[in-house]
DNA sequence: GTCCCGATTCCCT
DNA sequence: GGGAATCGGGACC
């Protein structure tokens, strides 16, 4: 027998659930868990797919560089950017080998945890400011470059996304995805209706279109 | 080598 | 609702 767990119920997912259409894969990580050995945990409450060759808005869709090259490799993996000079987004990797399609973890309810995640983050007034958008998601499970590859499968750097039993909602919220310029026109950013935790705008409002976009 | 700008956040108005 | 912060990647010369 194994030894005790506080949370008996969760179990790590398979390679074969990564391993399919990133569109696929991002409603289902919604209510999945993120978790790492320090024992900081978060419920996912909001993902976007990014398509590959296929997606103009994508890190991959110009092909493999050195920068992108996790995205390259098999599903399962976590593939982190840096961006705008200051922030982490984390990714888990999805598709075939050579696909360079994944799911950007874009907001999380804090579970476990939640001290060390409020100090990662400086001590947000609001518990739901902890993290809430990709960046914050990042910061505040201490995911920084030195996670870029980690195997979520295997949980080989300490870090994997389980399930607790909670099934995604039955219907999930999609609408367009936030902060790219191109294939703004793709509903592939889905969230958890009604939740406080979601980025940007309120549960269940999708954001404003603003600019150049038509109305 | 240079230049532009980003899968964002925070703080101000 | 708007602009600054801040720096590495990638396009281009």
């Amino acid at each position: 027998m194994s030894p005790p767990s506080p949370h008996p119920r969760r179990t790590r997912l398979p390679r074969a659930f990564y391993s399919r259409d990133p569109r696929v894969v991002a409603p289902e990580l919604l209510n999945k868990i993120l978790l790492r050995d320090d024992g900081r945990a978060g419920r996912i409450v909001e993902v976007e797919a990014y398509a590959g060759a296929e997606d103009p808005a994508a890190h991959s869709y110009r092909g493999k560089t050195a920068r992108n090259a996790t995205m390259f490799g098999p599903g399962g993996h976590l593939y982190v950017y840096f961006t705008y000079g200051m922030h982490w987004c984390a990714n888990a990797v999805c598709g075939r080998p050579g696909e360079g399609v994944g799911v950007l973890l874009r907001a999380m309810e804090p579970l476990d945890g939640i001290e060390l995640m409020r100090e990662a983050r400086r001590f947000p007034a609001r518990t739901r400011d902890i993290a809430s958008g990709p960046g914050r998601l990042a910061q505040a499970m201490g995911i920084d470059r030195t996670f870029d590859g980690a195997d979520l499968v295997t949980m080989e750097r300490g870090i994997t996304i389980v399930s607790d039993g909670t099934p995604p909602p039955e219907h999930p919220i999609a609408g367009p995805r936030i902060g790219i310029r191109h294939a703004v026109e793709h509903p592939w950013r889905w969230h958890v209706p009604e939740h406080a935790h979601v980025s940007k705008t309120r549960a269940g409002v999708p954001p404003a279109r603003k600019g150049r976009g038509k109305t």
